[in-house]
RNA sequence: GGGCCGUUAGCUCAGUUGGCAGAGCAGCGCCCUUUUAAGGCGCGGGUCGACGGUUCGAGUCCGUCACGGCUCACCA
């Protein structure tokens, strides 16, 4: 709130209205420092005279000397200043900082009776008075909606939270890099388009003025991705933003970071390999070890991982005669393992609820599941063996879905059908120009899915979205307090 | 959208059966030249989420709303 006024912050204003007539520019300028913290810290030498910066996140105040933590985003670093070393003034003045502002400090590096790397400042400057104060320093912040709404604080407050971050932003470096190693090429497709596509979701509506027409956010890139196999990108990925007009919840944020992969002239087989030795390669970077999520809830990524088919999984809990049961017989056996069904579902989709319901979950260590119904997929091409069953596999891990891959359909004619024979509530709208890029000759390829987010979640052991998200949607905007 | 739980000082949290609004940290004042959760003495700080109701009296009981968390539905 603009006009909001209290004590620590009308405090603070006189103490920068103070240090001001002292002649420190409460909002300074460029400081150039020896290094971050972190360097300074690996480069010490007694004695040796350096620059500095930071915030100022500890303040001991002891008379006539003063010990202070200053921070960066490499590190922390203690600062010494004592009154004789400084003068009366500037002394004076330094008392008039608060925790939380950033200022910069020149002396010399010396090391304390207890052993620790201090500078003893003899020269600071002002670079910026904070007027709110910080969250506190032992139990940080734990408000979750203040946590969100105001992460900077989060951030600077609870290490974890920037560790996670930090880790996050190494995964993402690390997946671009595997992948153009590779040879993969990273594009960029359109997020506003005329129809959405590639996925079943309900997209955000926009309007677009100059053309006067309402156009979409895409929920996915599929479509585009495609059309560049078709004009010769033969391995291609996109690493960027979909968004998806549906509840928020857990594991749901409506703009969620996506990586699509596709490789011309391989198929679903192919991504198996693929996407086992990205999730390998990102785990050894952000974990160091095979071993990921939480203490309390560890998982095992060493090879090899478990391969099932959908059917074979739907037996293991239901019983080796589940498909040759009689619907009415098989509805009440589902409906008695607690599931609630809508009288309007096929077979194949009380099946599929079973699945969902009660066997991804379970699914903790890393498994592939095969050859899904045809119904469920339409983008993907059928088992050579047997028709009634897509080429795919999804990869699941602590009973979230991770990956989905498919053997890509790549038969216009065939594409058309199964777009017009889609079934469930959010049947995919035909995209004829889609269907003309097809038809134009797509290579036969393997193509893949991947939720960053919820792989880092994985990774990390954490349960919620919002804790993987910088700034994670809530309901609604209010000022901050 | 439904169900359950929560919202008390800047932050983290207590608050009993309905009977004067509490602590730690932070802040302010004084002391203190190697501290590091610095320490010692003292002081200030509250629309108890909002609105309404019951009652002699409500942080506490009831209703409505807002926001958050979990969960169900939708979905990846």
């Amino acid at each position: 709130m603009e006009h909001e006024s209290n004590e620590y912050r009308d405090q603070r204003i006189q103490n920068m209205k103070h240090l001001a007539e002292a002649g420190y520019a409460p909002f300074g300028k460029a400081f150039e420092r020896s290094g971050r913290l972190a360097e300074i810290r690996a480069e010490f030498e007694e004695e040796k005279r350096v620059k500095a910066a930071g915030r100022l996140i500890t303040i001991r105040d002891m008379g006539k000397s003063i010990f202070a933590d200053l921070r960066d985003g490499s590190d922390r670093f203690q600062i010494y200043l004592g009154k004789k070393d400084v003068g009366d003034a500037v002394f004076a003045a330094f008392k008039l900082l608060d925790q939380g502002d950033h200022i910069g400090v020149e002396g010399v590096l010396f090391t304390t009776r207890t052993g620790e790397a201090t500078l003893r400042v003899d020269q600071w400057t002002l670079l910026a008075k904070a007027l709110r104060p910080l969250p506190e320093k032992w139990h940080g912040l734990q408000d979750t909606e203040q946590r969100y709404r105001q992460r900077y604080l989060d951030l600077v407050a609870n290490p974890d939270v920037r560790e996670f971050f930090d880790k996050r932003i190494r995964a993402i470096r690390e997946v671009r890099g595997f992948l153009a190693d590779l040879g993969f090429a990273e594009v960029e497709t359109p997020m506003i388009q005329t129809q959405a596509g590639g996925a079943a979701a309900k997209p955000f509506v926009t309007h677009y003025n100059a053309l006067n027409m309402d156009m979409v956010l895409r929920i996915a890139p599929e479509l585009y991705l495609k059309r560049l196999l078709v004009g010769g990108f033969d391995k291609v990925f996109e690493l960027n933003r979909n968004f998806r007009n549906e509840g928020l919840s857990r594991t749901h944020n409506p703009e969620f970071t996506m990586l699509e992969i596709y490789e011309a002239y391989t198929d679903v087989r192919g991504m198996k390999t693929l996407i086992q030795d990205l999730i390998l390669h990102v785990a050894q970077a952000v974990r160091g070890s095979l071993t990921v999520g939480s203490e309390a809830n560890p998982l095992d990524l060493t090879p090899p991982w478990r391969e099932a088919t959908y059917a074979e999984l739907i037996r293991e809990r239901m019983g080796g005669d589940w498909f040759e049961l009689a619907p009415e017989v098989a509805r009440g056996k589902a409906e008695a393992e607690g599931l609630s069904l809508d009288p309007a579902w096929s077979p194949m989709l009380v099946t599929h609820e079973i699945y969902e319901k009660l066997i991804e979950k379970t699914l903790r260590q890393p498994t592939f599941v095969t050859r899904f119904p045809l119904e469920l997929i339409p983008l993907a091409k059928t088992c050579e063996d047997d028709p009634s069953v897509v080429d795919v596999f999804e990869l699941v891990i602590n009973g979230q879905e991770v990956a989905p891959a498919y053997t890509e359909q790549n038969d216009p004619l065939e594409q058309r059908k199964r777009f017009e024979t889609q079934v469930g509530d959010d049947v995919e709208k035909l995209d004829e120009d889609f269907i003309v890029a097809l038809e134009h000759g797509m290579p036969p390829a393997g193509g893949m899915g991947v939720g960053i987010d919820r792989l880092m979640m994985i990774l990390m052991g954490r349960d919620s979205i919002r804790d993987a998200i910088l700034f994670p949607q809530l309901r609604s905007p209010k000022s901050a307090p």
